[in-house]
DNA sequence: AATCCGGGAGACAACGTTGTCTTGGAGTAG
DNA sequence: CTACTCCAAGACAACGTTGTCTCCCGGATT
């Protein structure tokens, strides 16, 4: 027995299937009557509509779907990113189709193809690959970017002040004594890292510290700082460009124990972080901000916004809770 | 101008509307000369199928996408649960579609409904209601449940030992000399909090220390276990029953200055627990398992397996790191 | 009293696809 | 050489819904 239709119902309700129709769709020309029978045969057959016929045959086509692309809906940035657009969506009674990329290009392409295919009225895309230009086939689906710009296709994007946070963050420990402020990055792929490392190097002039790029997780970033420490002329602080080099970072520290004379500003907020001896010291990013904006422009896109694309900035907070205050000793 | 139809395909390729059919769908029967003109002409005009339409006329009605609901996507516990689904769908060639509940019941069933129109193949839902009745409708859904058991519907339940995890939290201190040793804990109306809570009480025989339930978050947490240190006859020794409320009892020592006499085993594990002072002993869930765990039963489920419900139980782990090994004093 | 008007309700077609049935032509066997 | 088989390819209907058009009936207008 297959779930029943509205033809089921008109005939339960003894009405034609196009009044079953209007008072499903809630249009006003039905007798108060002839309404309460055909609402009274939906309820003993639990009919629910078949949104897929529906759609097929309705010309507004909104599917009332958007699909988000992240990083890894397992790690706290994107965790909270996705919760403030699934807020934003649900607002707006719009349900939302989620995808991991890890770092993986390919299953970009994948899934922003196929959540197209299901006809998501927009996409939210936290880009991995380097190129992009694949979605300039996609016209009709309006997207956003954040976290990190496409390269080779131009659509609104949502990305955090990465230069301007770089910078103060690494002036900080400056005005703290600090002469050799060492840079940890990430894969300068990304547009993000290049960004912040751009910051790092406006703060410092044209006397920059040791530099080491390309850190990918928390142990290459441990490994990376113990071998900075280790050095003959070792930095008196750290500028930590990512949540998880800055995680690493602190437990090297720990390890030599030098995490109370080395000085430390991490980029990205992370939990705990207050609550670590010492507290660390970061230039806190605003997910649920970005995700917020990000939804809104993606949601007057749909609504029919045709403005050129538009990059927008979330403005970074410093935040002092210790580890960027500790003074530069010796030197 | 709208989007290309198997029509158009058909007509620019100089063939039948069916043959197109039969090569998009990956039919044998036709011959390699047609299929490449039809290939052709599908690349030239970016025809995509209408996935409605398609699932309308096909009779094995599978959408590919199933729904999850989880308590808040932004905490760690369901972030991971969230990849290990999204890893075993995507292995499938299946989509999620994903949303929060925070504690809101109203929002459970809304979803759990909505997710279930849009013809998911599935569910897998944390509960956070205190009642899933109104699932017994859902004829013809697979439902697994993840985290917590459901109550007034059976299904498929993957949930961690919760007694045996909270015994031997609470045996760990108690080997540590700890006669009193306090619970914290969540809201009693959650099936899983009330399992804990009686792990603690089978641990502690008939002889329990103070107990505080309904709480809510860290602040309350932290609250609570102030109040409970300043008793004249404060506990040795704190057993919280949750993530958050660990992390807001692990706030309250530190604010009396009491992280290194008091005692403290939280359940749950989190990320940095080892590099706060001292590293805080857990019992450990795995939330990645059980999210493939349930994953695996999901689809078990819609691949037609029909059995009887079965409850799953992931093993849980003690890891001691510190704030559990610390001695009953004095006493 | 005859006509008009308006609005509620039904008939019918169409959305884009796939299942089924039919057709026709090539190949094979007798 | 005819008859039969087989299979590629097309014609057609159907999936469940909504847009459009038509019909009819009751009340208002002249």
């Amino acid at each position: 027995m297959s779930r029943p239709t509205m033809n089921d119902v008109a005939r339960t309700a003894g009405v034609s299937l196009k009044t079953v129709s209007r008072v499903v769709n809630g249009e006003p020309t039905v007798t108060p009557d002839l309404a309460a029978r055909v609402r009274a045969a939906v309820e003993t057959l639990d009919y629910r509509p078949h949104l897929g016929a529906s759609l097929l045959r309705r010309n507004d086509r909104r599917t009332r779907m958007i699909g988000v692309l992240l990083e890894d809906v397992s790690n706290p940035f994107s965790g909270v990113l996705h919760r403030a657009i699934e807020e934003e969506a649900h607002a707006r009674g719009v349900h939302v189709l989620t995808g991991s990329l890890g770092e993986d290009e390919r299953r970009e392409r994948e899934l922003a193809r196929a959540f197209r295919q299901r006809q998501t009225d927009g996409l939210i895309i936290a880009p991995t690959g380097s190129d992009q230009t694949y979605l300039s086939r996609f016209t009709g689906t309006p997207i956003v970017f954040v976290d990190r710009q496409p390269s080779g296709f131009l659509a609104d994007t949502v990305v955090s002040t990465n230069v301007a946070g770089a910078a103060v963050a690494v002036r900080h420990l400056a005005a703290h004594g600090h002469r050799r402020i060492a840079f940890l990055g990430d894969n300068q792929r990304i547009p993000t890292a290049r960004e912040r490392f751009r910051g790092y190097l406006q703060a410092l002039g044209h006397r920059p510290g040791p530099v080491v790029h390309e850190l990918r997780g928390e142990a290459a970033a441990e490994r990376a700082t113990i071998a900075l420490l280790r050095r003959a002329d070792p930095p008196t602080a750290l500028f930590t460009s990512q949540n998880l080099i800055t995680i690493g970072a602190v437990r090297a520290l720990r390890r030599l124990d030098r995490h109370r004379s080395v000085a430390l500003v991490g980029f990205d907020d992370f939990p705990l972080a207050d609550l670590l001896e010492p507290a660390v010291t970061v230039v806190a990013q605003h997910p649920a901000r970005i995700g917020r904006v990000a939804a809104g422009a993606l949601f007057e896109r749909i609504d029919g916004h045709d403005g050129p694309p538009r990059e927008i900035r979330v403005a970074t907070t410093l935040i002092a809770r210790g580890s960027g205050e500790i003074f530069a000793t010796g030197n």
